[in-house]
DNA sequence: TCTAACATGACGATGCTT
DNA sequence: AAGCATCGTCATGTTAGA
């Protein structure tokens, strides 16, 4: 494929990565690297692809049924619980709340303080940012308001910066007070929730050096092969080994022509008819066990997203990409007042996620409560459909008006203004009078700090909301990852767009150590920029433009520079994908999806170089 | 007055659910 | 078999700024 013809924007020169023999800028410095370079092509591709065995993980099945006990908790027991002492100023029941979610008391009071009691949202922003200065060793957060530079911050943040997974014992809501890392480790891993017994037996098998990362993913596992019966578990090695030979058959495809044809396997959708996935918040999980293959367990964890509904086959081919992974189908419905089908292949754990507090308002009304009082009865809506990047006609709400203006719109009216309604998510503002949704409706309905993409034109908005995660979905399946990285997480952040998956990661509470953020519109970047100044992030942001310019250097360079990734997360072009595109619905052949091939190549890379660079590093030992 | 950025509105097919 | 939802594209018109 072109490389020039894919974006839109062709030829215009945004963003690139710089070249290859620079030096990396300095530790805390946002980075926007704007320098041009020439274009890296054909992409070169490792020749062995076998997996070093030496890694490779051991399964083992000594555990009993007992073993592994997770609860799926309800939704008001998010995260670890502070002691609730009260407060002696301010509503008892509003610190509560927010120390429900984690916060310290000292915390909350500060944030109430500084925001007075009513402003929920802004008493949470402030405590998030709390959270983050906490992160950084010498910060008050009695002093969080002072602005400091980026650079000044930075470079404190990472001069304490521990990269050693062990030392999270100290993390909240443990509550320890050994020195012995060892038990700092068994205690916090028993708070994560993992049975004593199991975290005592991958000690002994991981060394007891070991951090509660690998600990963790040795357990998720052993609970694997434990699941895995005597029958399916030949089924499970001939899947990896179909995969490992064909991906050496198709990394050639990816350089040159499109990827060939090959028939599709019977259909992997099998999402049920609600798309909850593998379970809501407060319901009983729908699946609490699934295989990964070997080749996917562990660190650095993915996690894909793209639209539910696509052409035939589409999501058959991309899971084979993604290492035979069931995509996780789910519904935003069942998060927010407005629906958003959407699947996600990703190697996360899946048991004892949390949601997101406080829980978003889940019906129209609920959500945009002027509405309420000019609902007509015969509209009985009350969720929206899903957000899109563009927009209905004023023609189109000034025709609704004049159908429904006389009090008594005819059954055929009814039908039409519905139909239309529901067809462009249009809300009742006034007498007789539909609007299309504002941008800070969107903002709210997926998640967003509201005004979030303020700044921008009207027309980038709406694409640019269109086309994000919702916020309390995609946290909901990170939030495994909070106990497992208290010191925060290094991010690979690709088709960032307006950095959906880095607000998630900072509402649930994780320090954004280092993220590598790619994205190709010059807009959505600024929209991030703006937000990761506004909210004072201590980790270091580096904004890449162009995806297809990374090739296996910079990566290197990353991983070297920032000392891995611990997490690959991002949502491919959907533009040939949707069922609104009447014209280009090409299927993952398309101009603008094919780069989930991208998401692949580059994902593939940072998996095995980490994982090479582990066994260096061990042989080193 | 010119240009670029922004806004508007017309344009069905596909595939799942009921 | 009918109903329904769907991270969209593009030509053209309008507006703002130099």
């Amino acid at each position: 494929m072109d490389p020039q013809s894919i974006r839109p924007d062709k030829g215009k020169q945004i963003m690139i990565i710089e070249d290859q023999d620079s030096s990396w800028p300095d530790k805390g410095k946002q980075i926007m690297i704007t320098k041009d370079s020439e274009v890296h092509s054909p992409v070169s591709y490792e020749e062995d692809w076998d997996t070093d065995d030496e890694l490779e993980m051991q399964f083992f099945q000594a555990f009993d049924d007992q073993g592994v006990a997770y609860e799926h908790d309800s939704p008001v027991d998010c995260f670890d619980h502070a002691s609730s002492t009260g407060s002696s100023s301010y509503n008892p029941n509003k610190v509560d709340h927010f120390m429900s979610m984690g916060f310290s008391e000292k915390m909350v009071v500060q944030a109430i303080k500084e925001n007075g009691e009513d402003n929920d949202e802004a008493i949470l922003n402030s405590l998030l940012t709390y959270s983050v200065l906490e992160n950084s060793p010498g910060e008050d957060i009695s002093s969080s308001s002072k602005s400091k530079s980026p650079v000044d911050i930075n470079e404190d943040f990472l001069d304490g910066f521990s990269d050693s997974d062990s030392d999270c014992g100290d993390a909240e809501g443990s509550g320890r007070n050994s020195d012995d890392p060892k038990e700092k480790t068994i205690a916090l891993m028993v708070d994560m929730g993992y049975n004593l017994e199991d975290v005592l037996i991958s000690l002994q098998r991981c060394g007891h050096d070991a951090s509660v990362e690998e600990l963790a993913d040795y357990i998720s596992a052993a609970e694997v092969a434990k699941v895995a019966d005597a029958t399916e578990f030949p089924d499970r090695i001939r899947t990896v080994q179909r995969f490992q030979a064909e991906k050496k058959r198709k990394i050639p495809q990816l350089s040159s022509q499109k990827p060939k044809k090959r028939p599709e396997k019977p259909l992997v959708r099998k999402f049920s008819k609600q798309m909850v996935g593998f379970g809501l918040p407060g319901c009983p999980p729908v699946v609490s066990h699934r295989y990964l293959p070997d080749e996917a367990v562990g660190p650095p964890y993915f996690y894909y997203e793209n639209v539910a509904l696509t052409p035939v086959g589409v999501w058959e081919h991309i899971s084979r990409f993604l290492y035979d992974i069931q995509p996780e189908f789910v519904d935003s419905i069942h998060f927010s007042a407005a629906a958003r089908k959407r699947g996600y292949i990703h190697n996360l754990p899946i048991m004892n996620r949390k949601p997101l507090l406080p829980i978003p308002p889940k019906t129209i009304h609920e959500a945009i409560p002027d509405t309420a009082t000019w609902w007509p009865s015969w509209d009985t809506r009350t969720k929206l459909n899903c957000l899109l990047t563009c927009i209905g006609s004023a023609q189109l709400t000034e025709r609704i008006r004049n159908k429904v203006k006389s009090g008594h719109p005819s059954d055929d009216d009814i039908k039409f203004v519905i139909e239309q309604c529901k067809k462009w998510n249009l809300v009742w503002v006034g007498k007789n009078r539909v609007a299309v949704l504002e941008p800070e409706d969107m903002e709210m309905l997926l998640g967003f700090p509201k005004c979030y993409t303020r700044g921008v034109s009207r027309t980038d908005r709406y694409k640019a909301l269109g086309n994000s995660f919702q916020i309390d979905t995609v946290a909901y399946h990170l939030s495994v990852l909070k106990p497992m990285y208290p010191n925060g997480m290094n991010v690979l952040s690709l088709f960032s767009g307006i950095g959906g998956a880095e607000i998630a990661l900072h509402k649930l509470g994780i320090p954004l150590n280092n993220v590598v953020s790619v994205e190709i519109s010059s807009v959505n970047r600024k929209i991030v920029n703006q937000w990761w100044e506004e909210t004072e992030q201590k980790g270091r942001l580096i904004h890449v433009a162009d995806v297809r310019k990374i090739n296996n250097s910079t990566i290197d360079g990353w991983i070297d520079e920032l000392n891995g990734f611990d997490l690959v997360i991002g949502g491919s072009p959907c533009n040939n994908l949707a069922g609104g595109n009447r014209r280009t619905r090409d299927g993952l052949e398309g101009e603008h999806s094919c780069l989930f091939y991208e998401y692949y190549r580059i994902l593939d890379y940072v998996r095995t170089a980490m994982k090479r660079r582990a066994a260096a590093s061990c042989r080193f030992d």
